[in-house]
DNA sequence: CGTCCATAGTACGTCGCACGTAGTACGCCC
DNA sequence: GGGCGTACTACGTGCGACGTACTATGGACG
């Protein structure tokens, strides 16, 4: 039943990044602990390399193993944009089903 | 460059139905004035098909032209649940924004 | 009264990408 | 030195986001 798909996978990506660099997997943690929902490695890693390919994150020289990325400077940019505009979506949206719930 | 894409239709459709009925277009011109995009017909009613077949929205017997919506009891609790978490998830991002901007 | 435009929705095809499954390799603990 | 958790690659499938084109209705306006 619909489970919670709010926001595309690569803003979650944007936004665990916001948090501090990280390597997928770390991303991964970090967004089911925050959503409740890990996203498999095809979704992730899809997602990443998109951010990447558009400039979104930079690829930090980590170890072989692990390959952290950061957040860059338009990557943040559009983050707050978007997150704005969310929050301000969000906070219309709750008031409105406030209101109509007085009444219904 | 990435034009917005924070919430899926569906959700934007529920959301615009949270401040009160309304049929297929009028949901597009509100979300058009709230997003600063308008969904193409595909979109909009592919959502709105989808939403009631779920049954988060209860079509109104309206007349010939026009088919309005309204949140089912359901769709508000859902909407309600995905627009917290996605409250809550804007603010944290943002948090982490705030800090990561004052420190790079 | 005819025609032009906004409204409202249907029909339809394409392509992106979300998502899972499977597989690989590395290191750590015991 | 085997087993387990980490970290990622590879790959295929299917849904649905999105736009374009089209239909139809009802004013406004001359």
């Amino acid at each position: 039943m619909a489970t919670s798909r709010w926001a595309d996978p690569g803003l979650l990506v944007l936004g665990s990044l916001a948090s501090g660099d990280k390597h997928g997997y770390a991303i991964a943690d970090d967004l089911e602990e925050q959503t409740g929902r890990r996203p498999g490695p095809g979704t992730l890693y899809g997602a990443i390399a998109r951010l990447e390919q558009d400039g979104l994150i930079t690829p930090l020289p980590g170890d072989a193993r692990r390959r952290p990325y950061r957040l860059s400077g338009t990557g943040a940019q559009v983050l707050a944009d978007e997150l704005a505009q969310m929050r301000s979506f969000a906070n219309t949206g709750l008031r409105g089903l406030r209101s109509r719930t007085a009444t219904a």
